[in-house]
DNA sequence: TTTTGTTTGTAACATTTGATACAAAAATAC
DNA sequence: GTATTTTTGTATCAAATGTTACAAACAAAA
């Protein structure tokens, strides 16, 4: 049985009343299956031919890496949806292997009904469009900044984009440390390349707060 | 005037018959506008609540860097769409500036006219979604490719994929430059990594064939 | 205040990669 | 077959970053 009150709070569904939820299944064809804990509920690799979402319970995404090792990825709970990504495009493969890790209710609908429903009401299209737009737009702003190679770029382009076109001072709400996992770099190494830049007088560092001085340089720096 | 045959070359209106498509506008508001050559066409920043797709002449996309100097990024021609990665989501901001690089026409589909278009025809739906879902798809290989750090994490992805739970042997088609400039290092930088795995001997070379000698390790390389 | 834990600055050394150069090997052209 | 170009293997040196370690500065708790 599917539970509209459990289900609207899905990105998918955000903005739809439990009734007009119950109204709109009642024109598609799904299932609500039931898994026991520890129960396989996709393998990666599968046909990505139907959206799943969580209706009741958690699930944990783990993938399998070239040797057959497996690598635990996420974990996931009520109500959300699975591999959103995966539904459309070109790969319509399942990346990960997904299985119970409690007793699970899972609502599937088959992409071609899940189409019928977008479709049909312009809320879950749009809600559907922003989350799979979304993940694109985060996906590029992490590639362009993996794209700058040395830690002074990458710090060059944390500063000025915080700065935007007015500030010159930038408020860092981070610890160094977190800043360099950020930056996928280590803490000494940024500690170094930032004492670096104060000592040629590109930044000045007072604390959690740094101040652009050279912003013709460090745009400079983005330049390769 | 929108010019159906040009149009249903777009990847969005793909599989739609001129006329269908011609039936299909019909019902919907949009304008064509008509630009000069070197006319602005969108600001970077600037809201996208439009589809953008060219229906003749070409265009250019420029990206304005911190300190206000121009970069080109790319050049799109008839009959492409222009930023349909963002007129959903979080990010509804052109992330370049486009002008017209000849005297072009512009087919302008404000964004509610838009999802109707997606809700009236199941084959645009699809076109649409496929095109943002793959666009997604490519991003996520590509930062998972850039996420491993060492030359040779890479070239284990990159082996390890190529040869697929089965094969041992892995045939290249590029040179080693060319590899190289995948991979974004230096083709002297390749040359050693290739050369010290193969003395370990986790691989063997000979000429353009690799020969995976010992996957366990190579997939230890990938653990961190 | 004193204590304790966290954050920051910095140093010494190791490792990885880039830059450059050059010769051997292979592929292609003549 | 010879000449020319491309590709590959390798060496040397420099630059960037990681690793480890430790002390000073700071913040929070007792």
């Amino acid at each position: 049985m599917i539970q509209t009150e459990i289900l609207c709070q899905s990105p998918i569904f955000r903005g739809i009343s439990p009734d007009d939820l119950r109204e709109l299944f009642s024109r598609i064809l799904y299932q609500v299956k039931t898994y026991q804990k520890n129960e396989l509920i996709t393998i990666g690799g599968e046909i990505c031919d139907r959206l799943l979402i969580i209706q009741q319970g958690s699930v944990k995404a783990e993938m399998t890496d070239y040797s057959g090792k497996v690598i635990k990825i996420e974990d996931l709970a009520a109500p959300w949806p699975l591999a959103t990504a995966f539904l459309f495009g070109k790969e319509n493969r399942f990346p990960v292997t997904v299985s119970a890790t409690s007793e699970v209710e899972m609502v599937s609908i088959p992409k071609p009904e899940f189409v019928k429903l977008l479709q049909m009401n312009s809320l879950i299209l749009n809600n559907y469009l922003n989350t799979i737009s979304s993940r694109a737009q985060f996906l590029s702003q992490k590639l362009k900044f993996l794209s700058f190679k040395t830690i002074r770029q990458k710090i060059a382009h944390f500063l000025l984009e915080k700065a935007g076109d007015r500030l010159q001072t930038v408020e860092i709400m981070q610890t160094q440390g977190q800043l360099a996992e950020m930056f996928g770099v280590t803490r000494p190494s940024l500690a170094r390349a930032l004492s670096e830049m104060s000592q040629e007088g590109l930044i000045k560092i007072d604390r959690r707060s740094i101040k652009i001085q050279d912003k013709n340089r460090m745009n400079q720096l983005l330049k390769n």
